[in-house]
DNA sequence: ACGATTTCAGTTATCGTTACCATTCAAGCA
DNA sequence: TGCTTGAATGGTAACGATAACTGAAATCGT
């Protein structure tokens, strides 16, 4: 490999105005650094990470702790902020939690030691934030921001960037209303988690705007987490018991899902019958018949935003504390 | 941060000694064994991953060069290669290719210099291999191995690991043959792929079997990747064209969900007017309405191979340049 | 035209670790 | 006993890069 010692002898000057040359071009010469940049150029000289890393007190790479890289939702995600940080020249180091709790601590207290130029944590899951606090905070004073995407952690300290879930549920339930079918039911978890809260607040805010009072039977309140089979559950259960609805706003795209299912499983038309609604704007609602109406995040944006937030660390600015991105409604046929 | 220096002294030794704790165990006596442990977890001290790899030559982490990390296909892949190298204390560098080639390439060339222990690359793209040889030859030669996941490379001297799609398929079709159905038709990309020529291969040896011919208005050639606007592109224009067919293997799950939709469209019912096997075995397939029968794929033994492939190299063990990991039938609705 | 300041590049030390060689000491053997 | 052999440990020099310091030349102001 060739090293900064062959590109400084190839340009006749010395290795440390070669590595001046490549981090402050400006503080040298511009012969020099042209005749550097040469040899540089012909010797294919690419630095290497870990001598850089080792000097320079820290590495390139920046960890993402992903709640499950398998759901959607985390893999667009992923994605983006893997192109975000290549465009800052930073690496991706990838962590799959699996929605489990200790993994998050143990990688946690492994990321001092790894000289990570930063850590990102998207998870939905509860994050025992009062017992990680500590370590966290030693982390940030070490010189190792960490930031949260999906879960607004700011209460915590920690620079969070996320969806604005009540102001997009809001709006959808706004355009269930305005299509004048009838109640709305909400299908959901609610107290369980920040999220689960925020995107009940924009259902109840809808219905105060238009002025109807939230109807306890219409709020299905689901146990197990955000997936299909607990939408089909509380579907098919208010449907046998009678529940008079015409339209639903689900948490998220599972559970419509299923609530679809439920209900077309009963002979009931989507979206004659009963509108549907979901969450999360995953791919493939636009392949189910029929196609699903769902507010669709934006990791685009997200991943924007956590470069925007790595470009301030690097230049030494400061970093706000919480950044919002709007969610979009996406209409199909279920609604 | 506590380093060796600080260990050695607590533990009343040189550096070397713990080093060497760490690194060889059994060459150093029991009883200053035991000092040194105690000081590193009195200490807690945990090695500088950078030092040691500027140090040996060679980082700890593996880059999986994968194709879109959306796709359900490769997240799930991504997800057990990551837990795969963890469990042999191997990080996951994630570089997300977007189906372009000229990353690729670049990537390839980059890694040299970051002294990656290994690169993955999962892709199912046209891989330029003729083009990228020498560069990969190079890096192989220069220590980092390089292994195709999911792609059979194996002729241009890349130990692969991949499904076998032939079987899978064959098995498959043997399956919609002996429901006696009536004629079996075969929908994907053919040419353009090794893998699309191995999945067509299976369709033909069950078809051989049966004792029956190849039916040229049976096999529909999608254009447009695997995509399921294609597959519901060409199940309409059979069914305009009149074309008599009771089932369908799909060469993608997204084909399946388009050919099944376009049948929905035209009311036909799934599966008992025609039946529909996709390939893939994507998670959503079990939600959709009628479920969808896959060939699904077993990303969690392809991760066991690559963490067996990696074991293998680390104890500088030959590695075998081909393995195979079968597929499974999963029957649901549609079949 | 001369000292003060700035610009530019080189020298040296260091980041934390491990490999190589040297050293010590005890055991084995004739 | 004296010599070889081996096990166990320590000293030191790298790995490749950069930061702090140093020195020389160039620029400046008056």
């Amino acid at each position: 490999m060739v090293t900064v010692v062959d590109v400084a002898q190839r340009a006749g000057v010395s290795p440390t105005t070669v590595s001046r040359v490549l981090l402050s071009p400006d503080i040298v010469s511009p012969g020099t650094r042209s005749r550097v940049l040469e040899a540089v150029e012909a010797l294919g000289y690419q630095p290497n990470p870990m001598a850089q890393g080792l000097r320079m007190g820290r590495g390139r790479s920046v960890a993402l702790l992903v709640g499950d890289i398998e759901q959607s939702v985390y893999s667009a995600l992923t994605k983006h902020i893997q192109a975000a940080l290549e465009a800052i020249g930073l690496e991706l180091l990838l962590f799959n939690l699996g929605h489990r709790q200790d993994r998050l601590r143990g990688l946690l207290e492994r990321a001092a030691a790894l000289r990570l130029r930063g850590i990102c944590i998207a998870s939905s899951d509860v994050i025992p934030i009062r017992e990680l606090k500590p370590t966290i905070q030693g982390l940030v004073a070490g010189g190792i921001p960490v930031i949260s995407i999906g879960q607004r952690l700011e209460r915590a300290g920690i620079p969070s960037v996320a969806h604005d879930d009540t102001a997009g549920v809001s709006r959808a339930v706004d355009y269930l209303l305005e299509s004048k079918r009838g109640p709305v039911a909400y299908l959901g978890r609610i107290k369980t988690s920040a999220a689960g809260r925020a995107r009940f607040q924009g259902y109840r805010q809808a219905l105060q705007r238009a002025g109807i009072a939230v109807d306890e039977s219409l709020v299905w309140e689901s146990q197990n987490r955000y997936r299909y089979e607990a939408g089909y559950a509380e579907m098919s259960e208010a449907l046998e018991r009678g529940v008079r609805v015409r339209s639903v706003m689900a948490a998220s795209d599972e559970l419509a899902l299923g609530a679809m299912a439920a209900a077309l499983d009963r002979d009931l038309r989507v979206p004659d019958d009963i509108a549907i609604i979901g969450f999360g704007g995953v791919s493939w609602g636009a392949h189910v018949r029929p196609a699903l109406s769902t507010i669709a995040g934006n990791p685009e944006a997200l991943g924007e935003h956590v470069r925007g937030l790595f470009q301030a660390i690097e230049d030494g600015r400061d970093i706000p504390l919480r950044s919002s991105v709007e969610l979009k409604l996406v209409l199909r046929q279920s609604s």
